[in-house]
DNA sequence: TTGTAAGCGTTATCAC
DNA sequence: GTGATAACGCTTACAA
């Protein structure tokens, strides 16, 4: 049984307020107090019970971070990012992966879930707009959306300007002489946010080219993953004409990508020039590099955190919207030969 | 204002203690009063406080992941099916890392943090063994550790049978042709169980083959990044003899010594073969796909939340140590051409 | 400066 | 089956 308080108090011949005093160092205490305080605390090996003091202030002293899958490189860096933005403003962090799954999403948002020990939420959401506003109101914990999510002014968001990070990658693809330029990562079924915008920065830099995307051209993506990109570069590398160029829409994507391109006999980025969206640390290393571009995840995280922590402080705070810097960073996968 | 159970009760006429019970799903309770008290929590849109809950029973219903790097994918695909595994137990998971930090390692386990709102600690240590036999008694909450820290009988422990995993990998060398086998990932200054096992695998593979490791040939690495891996092959590749072959100990490592070879103008398998330890998903896809030695993070996952659920509902049951199995994956890094 | 006591919102122990 | 009521361990008015 772990002492309480009043043990300490009783030990230390004192009142339950001048220990109190003592652990959450409150000045006005007299030295020979806190002495025999600390003593008896040293002697009953006494740690505050952080329920308790939870309760009391209503503060947890915890945050939580909600993503579609941990194990997704851009999440797993975010989530680094994010836990050590929160150390630096005294809060933990708590993940929770929705696994692409809407009604674990929506749960999260209406706050019915029964062990909810956080005192906000970093939600990084695969839902639609159409769904956020359905959810006007539901939850009252403090939230900031991560991504790419239109702004409506009722929730704190850190974005990034994903329309012209796309043509950003897109118009690259197009200064080193590529012009059929394919895209993977649409989503058929859903109205997601970062995949439409997306698309309208690919269509938008082939307009501004007098390009286009020849039917078949843009290839959905369920999931992101590797896989995903593996098996839609390789429908692409079966197609005539054969794209020269893929914009992927994830690095996640573009290392399948790349793969399947090799796995087709042809060779990135000679034959096929391959650009992705994240700047992951997996891209540095591959064979070849690999062409991104580049999102400020730090920034986002610490942003993120700010932003989020004075809301707790002050409800009342109005919503904000940043956004980030993102940068076209060129490598292997776009450049000269390998 | 949230409503309280109280204001709930009010409304419905009843006591406090009967809307308890509804809400907890106890069995007797009449129809009537169940009805009343449904249509109150509607109306007020009641939701029971997890504090308050947490406080009285006990549980928070949430575990703690430690682990040294989130961003390392390892241990991101182990956060995965951890949190999977947890979810299906009842459980959240709380995700610090220690970022290589001893200090903070020890506070964790010393438990004198200020915001433990968890129930069990799932801890995948750097901490050397002497260094975990030193804390003895340092905390009373259950605990778990994973990786290959050696089993004391103190702590619930799931484990890989670290040195046959480095000898399977090595053998595996040295059945394809291999003669001039390094290492890379030994620890030059710590005592850190999971790298002497795999140096100790290393030799006895090589011994048992008749063949040493010349000096020079085993390489430290202090973090387990691509980074390291990519700087300790540059300088294996640039020796001589140079190695015709690299045991790294993680594939993370083996990702950047890949790309160091490569750099130097040489080929993976055809000079130098490549193989790793993980099987992380990088692992898939890169080019070449990644030789290693695969361990059952899934099952690691399941077994440490099953192990430490049952030690939260009874801390009295005697520790026990679980070795997951690993097995032997064959990719391009160690097979014919690429 | 320190003590007393009233909560925070639950669950659980009594009675009835 | 249901109603009072006492904890859980802490913080913080209010008093002294």
């Amino acid at each position: 049984m772990p002492a309480t308080l009043r043990d300490v108090a009783e030990l230390a011949q004192v009142s339950v307020r001048t220990v109190s005093n003592v652990v959450s160092g409150y000045e006005h205490v007299s030295e020979r107090m806190r002495q025999k305080v600390l003593r008896a605390i040293e002697e009953l090996d006494y740690r505050a019970n952080p329920v308790a003091r939870t309760l009391r202030t209503g503060r947890t002293g915890m945050l939580a971070l909600v993503v579609p899958e941990i194990a997704v490189p851009y999440f797993s860096e975010l989530a680094r990012d994010v836990i050590d933005a929160a150390a630096a403003f005294g809060y933990r962090v708590m993940i929770d992966q929705t696994g692409n799954d809407h009604e674990r999403e929506r749960q999260l948002l209406r706050g019915d879930d029964r062990t909810m020990l956080f005192d906000g939420i970093l939600f990084s959401p695969l839902v639609t707009k159409a769904e956020l506003l359905e959810m006007r109101g539901a939850t009252t914990m403090p939230m900031v959306l991560l991504g790419e999510h239109e702004f409506d002014g009722r929730y704190d968001h850190v974005a990034i300007d994903n329309v012209q990070a796309a043509r950003d990658a897109v118009a690259h693809l197009i200064a080193i002489g590529r012009t059929r330029i394919a895209a993977i990562g649409t989503q058929p079924d859903e109205e997601y946010a970062t995949p439409l915008q997306r698309t309208a920065g690919y269509e938008a830099a082939l307009a501004e080219a007098d390009l286009e995307s020849p039917p078949g051209f843009t290839v959905p993506a369920a999931r992101y993953s590797r896989t995903d990109g593996y098996e839609a570069a390789a429908a692409l590398m079966s197609r005539s004409p054969r794209p020269d160029a893929i914009f992927c829409f994830s690095d996640l994507l573009a290392m399948g990508a790349m793969r399947a391109v090799f796995d087709a006999g042809l060779r990135v980025p000679d034959d096929v020039a391959v650009i992705g969206v994240d700047d992951i640390e997996e891209g540095h290393f591959s064979r070849p590099s690999l062409s991104t571009v580049s999102l400020d995840t730090p920034f986002i995280a610490r942003e993120a955190v700010r932003r989020l922590t004075a809301r707790i402080e002050d409800p009342e705070v109005a919503a904000e919207e940043v956004i980030a810097e993102h940068r076209l960073v060129v490598r292997e996968s776009t450049a000269g030969g390998e």
